[in-house]
DNA sequence: GCGTCCAGGTCTACC
DNA sequence: GGTAGACCTGGACGC
């Protein structure tokens, strides 16, 4: 009896509103766009949402959530920008069914600051914008932009994942459906998010489940595989992937099984230039690099190229680029 | 309404 | 080691 009452009261508390456990504020190093870094080109952007899929941005406020590193605990998040891009500040208020102790707290700080990439001094990327028209054209439209990683490893996974031989509506119907059927719902502030699924719950969802409930098709053992690898706790998290070189973190994540060259370059924390056969050719053109092969042959080209040039900012002219495409298009005759 | 084609990548069998 | 073909699904397109 006193088992069934305890259940019921867990049941009813998970069931209502989260509530304000933790107030803080955040300083960006600027130039910072709150706007531009949580707000992408729906159209375009590879990362065309900031930490999950099901989140809500009206009126320059953001809620959102991630699960803390370490304990796994869904958060809810309301974040607002309170001051400039020249002189920025962030107010977050966090939401949870629990208070948080104070390392969850140093944690949820830790994963929120990479997430808005918050302390990068993005000065020498502006000053090496000049001199490409179109890096300098997209710096004046997107200016204070960050680029910045998933909140966690599996969530990235998954994205690199549904990104492959999709159009962007389907990668979207896809990644909504495994955060709608395995997904953490948290209602707060009068808003319903969804955060990630465990990597421990989805390695127990069978392929099939996957793939008709998702509608993943032979993406659904790709999913499994790699929410497996996760959940068994011997694979580095994106943290520890910052630590080990770029090459070995590229060889590390191509033994997941559906993880090839393109979506490595999705995930991995270090720069990189995730060009697929779409894009190949809008780089082609913005850059004026002769097309001289088939676009699958030019991908590696391309590749070299972007490495070369821009080094260390690489992922942050490919995201520039990609998330101002429209504006670009117009303004270099591109046709989308 | 129905059939066919194709897509922002990766794996695997085969040579 | 290089490469062609298969892979889920849904939207676009032609009839």
């Amino acid at each position: 009896m006193m088992a069934s009452n305890s259940k019921e009261q867990e049941r009813t508390k998970e069931m209502k509103e989260l509530e304000i456990i933790w107030e803080t504020r955040l300083t960006p190093k600027p130039p910072f766009s709150f706007e531009h870094t949580v707000q992408k080109d729906t159209r375009f952007g590879a990362n065309w949402y900031w930490l999950t899929p099901f989140e809500s941005y009206e009126q320059g406020i953001m809620r959102s959530g991630f699960r803390v590193p370490e304990t796994q605990e869904p958060v809810g998040l309301l974040v607002q920008s309170k001051g400039s891009v020249n002189q920025p500040s962030l107010e977050i208020k966090f939401f949870s069914y629990h208070s948080l102790s104070n390392f969850e707290k140093q944690q949820a700080m830790a994963v929120l600051r990479r997430s808005l990439d918050a302390e990068r001094d993005i000065k020498e990327f502006y000053e090496l914008s000049e001199d490409y028209p179109v890096l300098k054209q997209a710096k004046q439209d997107l200016y204070g932009a960050r680029i910045a990683p998933l909140p966690d490893l599996l969530s990235t996974v998954m994205l690199s994942i549904v990104l492959q031989m999709a159009s962007e509506g389907r990668t979207e119907q896809m990644l909504k459906l495994i955060y709608n059927n395995y997904g953490k719902k948290l209602e707060f502030d009068r808003h319903e998010i969804i955060v990630s699924p465990l990597a421990e719950q989805l390695r127990k969802v069978s392929e099939e489940d996957l793939r008709t409930k998702c509608k993943l098709g032979y993406r659904a053992k790709y999913i499994k595989g790699a929410a497996s690898l996760i959940a068994e706790g011997n694979f580095p998290n994106l943290v520890n992937l910052e630590t080990i070189s770029s090459d070995d973190v590229k060889r590390l994540l191509m033994q997941i099984k559906g993880i090839g060259e393109f979506a490595s370059e999705v995930v991995t924390p270090h720069p990189s230039f995730p060009v697929d056969i779409w894009s190949v050719k809008i780089f082609c053109k913005l850059f004026g690099i002769s097309e001289s092969r088939k676009p699958r042959e030019m991908i590696s080209l391309v590749k070299e190229y972007a490495k070369k040039e821009f080094g260390v900012w690489q992922k942050y002219v490919y995201e520039y680029i990609v998330n101002d495409l429209e504006n670009l298009s117009e303004k270099f005759g591109l046709d989308l």
